[in-house]
Parts: structure tokens; sequence; C-alpha cells
DNA sequence: AAGGATTTTGGTAGTGACTACCATATGGCT
DNA sequence: AGCCATATGGTAGTCACTACCAAAATCCTT
């Protein structure tokens, strides 16, 4: 590797860190970009040749850990579905774990700017439409016409953010109490053993009682 | 009503009514908010009275159905659990229903423009919290310190959340043959029956014939 | 119908995120 | 040293969005 990466690297970590300065101190929307780049001692320019916005600043982070996860998940092709999931989940709550103080930054933020939460939001569905391209081909190929593996998959890999999710939102408000890993096997036990409230699946919902508007 | 109530919806449809025509002519990225405001004499300060960003033009309609379903489903206390999560779930199916055209073309957007996908995922986990809300004060309040019911209404939220999302993918990319409702009760039956790969809460390798179909 | 109170509107003047572009500077290589 | 590729900083501009104000439209009372 030579220096020129090593300094592309060093100026970009120091950029995000400047920014995450700023957004604590001030606010995400206090905070213009021209002062996060004179904070980093760089251009503006040069700021949004690394950081495409101003929510990838604070992002990009979680970005990396999701993405991590999904590809060591495609290099795995020979794991079992269900085991497969269990890894992808773990995994991701891992890397998350690697830094907390970030995540938390990175939830507190998106709890009170939209633009974050939804930046956030579609990382995460990101990830999930990932993880189901991946999961439809460890799904044995069915003969007829239809989609259903691509459905199957799609509702798998919703219930595995989901439980990533959920699990995360608690460990953020309680990090010091919360062992993300043991709490998200305590959601798979809950699915699979029932207790978890599905929505019924034979009609007959009570007396029919109008939906009409 | 009064007359002022009358105008104030018509300009609002017909804010909106020309900037989907813009937008599936143009783009969403190549129409301008003031294109919008010529195209439907009004100027541009009255166009953000009524929809606060660009994206609220797009989404607005997807915000009332989720919306609605929450409030109704506020107002049907004594609805059981399992039944009520079906019942919220062809709720919105139908209340999309009601107009495919515009829900095809919000997905349409969202899958060409980051910043509507992104917005469409806010949406959409609003209205899964707003759903875990109000589960958990149907769930029996335990008698433990925990908030077991919290993290059990959220990931039932979620499923449900899920199931939504899925369908409307499926129907809005084969409106013609999808009948979203019975697709929705054939989730409902993957999930109850096993037919959904679920992660392991053990790493023991199960057998994965259950999948085939 | 006439008046004033209230709401709605359109225009002005901004701020700030983001883009396209170019000249300059810097590291990599022979 | 000298050439090439890349990184940087600055300029000028677009556009979403905000704050604010004066004028028009609607309403409500008398």
């Amino acid at each position: 590797m030579g220096l020129r990466e090593v300094k592309r690297e060093r100026t970009r970590r120091l950029i995000a860190d400047k920014a995450f300065e700023l957004f604590n101190d001030n606010g995400f929307g206090r905070t213009t970009v021209e002062q996060i780049a004179a904070a980093a001692e760089v251009g503006p320019s040069t700021l949004y040749r690394y950081f495409p916005t101003k929510e990838t600043l604070v992002l990009e982070f979680v970005e990396d850990c999701l993405g991590d996860a999904v590809s060591w998940f495609r290099e795995q092709p020979e794991l079992e579905l269900t085991a497969g999931l269990q890894a992808v989940i773990e995994r991701v709550l891992e890397q998350l774990e690697t830094n907390p103080g970030r995540v938390r930054a990175v939830f507190d933020l998106a709890a009170q700017t939209a633009s974050v939460s939804a930046h956030l939001n579609e990382l995460i569905w990101r990830f999930r439409t990932d993880l189901a391209d991946e999961l439809v081909l460890r799904l044995p190929t069915n003969n007829r016409a239809d989609n259903r593996a691509e459905f199957t998959s799609a509702l798998a890999a919703g219930i595995a953010m989901n439980i990533i999710e959920t699990v995360v939102r608690v460990w953020v408000d309680t990090p010091d109490t919360t062992d993300a890993k043991s709490l998200a096997r305590q959601a798979m036990s809950l699915l699979r053993s029932g207790g978890i409230p599905l929505p019924a699946a034979t009609y007959r919902v009570s007396d029919n009682s109008r939906y009409d508007s």
C-alpha cells in the first residue's frame, strides 16, 4: 500500500471524526458541511469527494457493518439456511459491537433528524434485499414457474433484518446491561416456539366488521 | 364544510396530480418544484405550504394508507392479537388497492430515486413503531420487570410490516395476476407452518426438506 | 350589504446542500 | 530530474427549502 492510500484513509477518518464531533456538539441540522471541511482543514470539494452526502458522514460505519456481513455470507455458500441466517445476524451484531459509541450516536442522530433516519432505513432495506438475493440461491429451485422462492427469501430476510433492528434498538438504549447476541437468540427462540403473535392465516375476522372508508 | 376547505382540497389534489405527471414524464430529479408550481398555477410558497418536501408530493397517498390502518386498529381494542394483525395487514392492502396506479408509480419512483426510497422506508418504519406501540397494549402485562412485551411487540409488528412490504413489491410488479390479500394469506400460512426458514436458535443443523415447495 | 377579522396566497431575499469544471499541487514511477 | 496519474481547492451555479411581508380571498357579524 502506497503513501497515497495511507493519506486517503487518514483524511477520510479525520473528516468523519470531526463531523461527529460537530454533530454531537451542535446537532446535525446546525452543522454545515463547510464547518466540517474547515474543522478537518480540507476544502469542501474534497469533503464531497469522500462523502457524497452529509448523511453518509454519519452512516458509513453502519453501512460497512451491514455490507461486510453480506459479503461474508456470500463467501459461505455451503452454509445451511437456518444456521446461515443466525450467523449473519450475529456477524452484524459483532461488527456493530466493535464501536458501540458510534452506533449509539448514529441512532441518536437518526431519532432527532428525519433525513438521517430515512437514510438509515434505506441502508437497512438494501441489506435486506441483498440478503434475500443471496438466500434465493440457496433455496431448492422449484419446478413451478411462480416466484415462490423469491417470495420466501424476501420474508426470511425481512425477519432476520427485523431481529437485528429490534435487538439493536434495545441494545443502544441499554448498552451496559444488554448482550446483543444473547438477546438475538432469545428473539429466535421466541419466533420458533410461537412466542410471537403471528397474523392468523385463517380468515373469518370478527363478524366481518366492514373495512370500508 | 365551507368554500375554503373545498378550495384547499382542490388545489392540494391539483398540485399532487401535476407533480405526478411531471415526475412520470421527466423523472423526479429532472423536475423542479417551480415547474410543478407553475403547472398547478400556484406560487412556490403555496406549494410548500401544502407539501413541506418534494418527496411528500409522491408519498402522501402511501402515508395516508398506513396512517388510516393504524388509527383504525387503535379503535378496535377488543380485537384479538392474531386476528388483529391480519386485519391490519389486509386493511393496508385494501387501501393501497384503491389506487393501484399511484402505488405503482410510487414504487417506480422509489426504485430509481434514492431520496424517495429513503422517505418511503421512513414511512414504513413509522408504521411499524406505531403498530408496535398499539400491540404492546394488548399483550398481557408480564409481572417481570423486563421489557419482554415491547420486544415481542416490535418483532410482531416487524413481521406484519414485512408481509405487507413483500406482498406489495410482488403486487406492483404484476398487478394484474396478483391478488394482494390472498398473497398475504399465503405468506401468513407459510410463516405459521414453518415454510419460511427462520434463523436457528442453536447451531444444530436441521433438515431443510421443509423448504421444498 | 358592509365592515373588519382571519386565512390563504404570491413574492422577495435569503441559506445551504450539492454539482460541474478547471487550475494547481502532490505522490508514483522511469 | 521529469513525466504521468491522481488528489486538491476554488469558482460559479442549481435547486430545495425557510423566513417574512404585503395583498387577496374567505368568513363572520351587524
